[in-house]
DNA sequence: TTCATGGTTCGAATTATTTCGAACCTTCTG
DNA sequence: CAGAAGGTTCGAAATAATTCGAACCATGAA
């Protein structure tokens, strides 16, 4: 049986766009983001651009885009599966995830 | 003659993503804004949700958004015309105004 | 069943953001 | 010129976000 810890995740009618754009305006975060594009990857398979730190911090990132709606996260076996809810954010705010994944960074925050 | 402080903008080529979103990540931010979205307007008609803020502090919330580039705020008088860079963000970041102005808010932040 | 793997959560420490009053500076008006 | 209007800036205090280690918890393999 599959029991890992169920997370909560916001549903699509209680997306504030306010909290999505805090969620992304983390280079770090909007990097995690755009590696999901082309589909759901495991935790294990989300690098962050500095591979030393630690798993606690990455779980932190983690939460703050999952509870924000940016992403899901459940369990898969022992490691956890991540996807962006494109479908939501869609509906919710057209055009807005398209606009910022196509986006180039410039000058990333200090 | 002219010569209130001329404060400093970042250029077009310096706009950073994750900057520009995190300025829009506030409620308060966000309204402003909308408010510049119809074209320029004074500080003193630019009007926060809470009417009892000082203007210190809304002086602050204008800073954030001139320094990621989102608004111009030039002198005028003794005013301060605002206006959205909406030419240099859809330049840099295309489509990204467009989805933010136009979404629904949905719960703002707490 | 025991152990390693891949995570989450908690609490404390650090760091960043926000808020506000006070001081200040121009410009406009009388 | 004096004063008010409309703002910016500077600290300091309060609040929020990030970081990290330690403790923990399931799952899959041995």
């Amino acid at each position: 049986m599959s029991s890992s810890p169920d997370l909560p995740h916001p549903e699509r009618s209680e997306l504030s766009l306010t909290t999505v754009l805090f969620a992304l305006s983390d280079p770090e975060r909007l990097a995690i983001a755009r590696q999901l594009v082309d589909g759901p990857l495991d935790m294990a398979e989300c690098h962050l651009s500095n591979p030393n730190v630690p798993k606690s911090t990455k779980s932190h990132l983690m939460k703050v885009l999952r509870t924000a709606g940016v992403v899901r996260n459940e369990a898969n076996g022992r490691a956890r599966r991540l996807s962006l809810r494109r479908e939501d954010l869609d509906a919710r705010f057209p055009g807005l995830l398209d606009a910022v994944l196509s986006a180039e960074d410039g000058q990333p925050k200090p």
